[in-house]
DNA sequence: AAGTTTGTAACTATAATGGTTACAAAACGG
DNA sequence: CCGTTTTGTAACCATTATAGTTACAAACTT
């Protein structure tokens, strides 16, 4: 299996930006969510940058936010993103090529490979980021009016912090 | 991806029994065609046999073999058999209680990967080590007959002496 | 009994990922 | 123009899964 768990915080991060609307997360605030370091964060966020599946800019104001509506990202395009190998992988190193199963399996088990990405590949398209957010809302509303209670006003995550704020960020490169 | 060739390490040593019939291959022989290591091959072969896909023996007429008729097992009890973990892990570690997001997105994530695996599960439950094997034979027979050529009695797979079996010519003894 | 092969432990090597620290470059506010 | 903030990125260590290797006891055949 993959020991790894990029595509679900990947996911996280654009459910988090997808939550909290149009104000760019710093990646200070998504590492706080994700309970890891915002490097670990800024070096995901850079692949979905390159992927065009968020936006990033520098400096005081800065941050990332998704570069699309959160019903346009497929997880298929997250998991594209962070270029997988497969859902496994052929020989380490080539089999024989004098023995007539070691000279074909790699080709059968590339189709293999390809039959089972592609079935991968059609379950995750039928995915937003959208449907996701949708799918935690139920609870994540309660916890966050739980969450409110507890600390006020001086909530400090983005994702809340977002429903109060929502006013004239002047960014003119940021914009979709 | 998964940096992980057990998958197809393990299709390779089935089809490989099933191509050369009932007699039990050594793991010499098999790593040999695989191109790694005996150990390497008798520890997936421990747990293809505790899955009961093969069965081993210890002894100078010893090896392996398929427990069951080609046709009967799938790529699915050989993908289960080596026991992954599943297309993509979730979070290393538990993500922030107090986000809205973070509280509820590892039970999104999980329902999402139980239908990726599902669908994983679909292809792999369809195609047979027959089926993998018959793909490979085309190529494999002129394989086969080229390496006779070059090689005489000398052939050191166990493969090629299977094939060498249907052609009516008595093999030779098996060395390395 | 002698020889062969599996089963398995113990160790090293390799590769991908995660975590951390540090710092230059970019963007913004005053 | 200066100082602050945040991203971008390099460098390094830790962790984990797998692969490769050596060695040897146990099981089996003749």
């Amino acid at each position: 299996m993959s020991t790894n768990s990029r595509f679900a915080v990947a996911v996280h991060v654009l459910s988090l930006m997808a939550w909290s609307g149009e104000e760019p997360l710093k990646s200070e605030q998504v590492a706080e969510s994700v309970n890891t370091n915002p490097v670990v964060i800024r070096r995901i966020l850079k692949e979905l940058a390159e992927a065009g599946l968020v936006v990033s800019q520098t400096g005081s104001l800065g941050g990332s936010r998704l570069a699309h509506d959160p019903g346009e990202t497929t997880l298929l395009d997250v998991y594209q993103a962070l270029e997988y190998g497969g859902v496994f992988s052929l020989h380490r190193t080539p089999p024989s090529r004098d023995c007539p199963v070691g000279v074909n399996i790699e080709t059968v088990l590339g189709d293999v490979l390809l039959e089972v990405d592609s079935a991968v590949e059609k379950v995750l398209q039928n995915i937003t980021i959208h449907d996701v957010v949708r799918r935690l809302k139920p609870c994540g509303a309660a916890a966050a009016s739980k969450t409110m209670e507890k600390h006020g006003k001086q909530i400090a995550l983005p994702a809340l912090r977002a429903g109060a704020k929502h006013r004239g960020n002047g960014s003119s490169e940021l914009r979709k």
